[in-house]
Formats: C-alpha cells, structure tokens, sequence
DNA sequence: AAGAAGATTAAA
DNA sequence: TTAATCTTCTTG
C-alpha cells in the first residue's frame, strides 16, 4: 500500500517512527519522526487552506499527497509539513519533534548555541533549523529529491497519544480537535 | 500602500 | 512574560 494514499489523520500517526532524512551535497541528517499535527484542509480553521484558500503559499498545499510545504512564521521561523489527501484537497502533516539520528553535530553547528541534543529538534521550528529546511523546499516531492523518508520503527497503536494542537487559539471549535500525535514517554516530543 | 497577525523560540 | 522580526493576507 503506497503510504500517501492514507487518509490524514492516519498518515499523521503512521509518520510516527519513521525516520525523516535530509542530503545535500555536503551534509546529512536524519531523525525519527515523534509529533506531528494534522491540518484538514476546507473544514478545520486551524488550517492556512480553510475554506479553500488558495494563494501562493498554500497553493502547493492543493498538490499531491508526499508535496513539501515549508512556511515562514513569527518573522523568525520555518516549519516543516508533508502535503497529504488527494490532489485539490489542501491537507498537510506538521511535523513539530524529531529524535535526531544522523549528522548530530552538523545540527548542533546549524542551531549555535544549544546545550543539550534534546534541545535541537523539540519543536517545529527547532527541526527545521537543525535539518536545514528552508522555504525553498516548498513544493518539492518526499523521496525524489534531497529530502525523504524511510521505515525505521514500528510504533503500535497503544503507544500513540493524542491531543489538542499548539498555537492555534484563534481557531475557534478547531482549537480543541484532538489532531496532534505523539509517541507515549518519548524525551524528544515538544513541551 | 499600509497594517495586523501568526501552525514559535529563547531569554528574563 | 515578552521581544524578536517578516511573510502573507486584508483593507483602504
């Protein structure tokens, strides 16, 4: 079974384990994927495409399931998603905590001043620095490219956790919609 | 053309 | 608790 035909909210919780990989012609690092948050497109206000809104940030969010979508936030930050759902349904997976694996001192280069390996990747824009993603990354395919993904840990189901979403207090009844996963006791999850 | 707000982080 | 800081979207 093709993991991008999986609907989002069990794309999120399959992402879980898995172990999220970044190369360019000098460097590599990797880490395994332990939260992540869905955004279901038209219906969830929590989203940057609800109600189909459709610019040229999301755009690539209308794409097809294993799209890149990177955005800028907070005039400091870039967050890291996985377009998911079928073409022309704008849903995404926020990747928000990695356990890093591979390249761990070229993450603690990229992050400067960071105390201890926990600290580099508990957070979405945490990852991103660490894993080098940038904005230009957005609209580019899972696994064609620099970027991809493998298998790496079977996560069963009793040791996933749900709960309501971070930073999205504007978005009225979304605010409390149990979308956000993570792995139970895991050091390396946010917050 | 200008202003507001945001899927965050680190430091106080 | 707050500043940092900039893209995107909305309004005029």
């Amino acid at each position: 079974m093709n993991l991008w035909n999986l609907p989002t909210l069990e794309l999120a919780k399959r992402l879980l384990g898995m172990e999220l990989i970044h190369k360019n012609q000098h460097e590599l690092t990797s880490g395994i994927i332990v939260e992540t948050e869905a955004y279901l497109g038209p219906e969830d206000r929590a989203a940057h495409s609800f109600g189909n809104r459709r610019t040229p940030r999301t755009e690539v969010m209308f794409h097809e399931a294993g799209t890149i979508y990177t955005y800028f936030i907070y005039g400091m930050h870039v967050c890291f998603n996985i377009v998911s759902g079928p073409v022309d349904k704008p849903e995404a997976i926020l990747i928000r905590a990695i356990q890093p694996v591979k390249g761990i001192e070229i993450m603690k280069e990229r992050r400067g001043k960071v105390k201890k390996e926990v600290q580099l990747t508990n957070g979405p824009g945490k990852l991103s620095k660490s894993m080098g993603f940038s904005l230009e990354h957005s609209g580019q395919k899972m696994n064609m490219g620099g970027i991809s993904i493998k298998e790496k840990m079977e996560i069963q189901s009793h040791e996933i956790e749900s709960g309501p979403r971070i930073g999205i207090q504007y978005a009225e009844e979304a605010v409390h919609f149990p979308y956000r996963f993570w792995i139970k006791n895991n050091p390396y999850v946010s917050r």
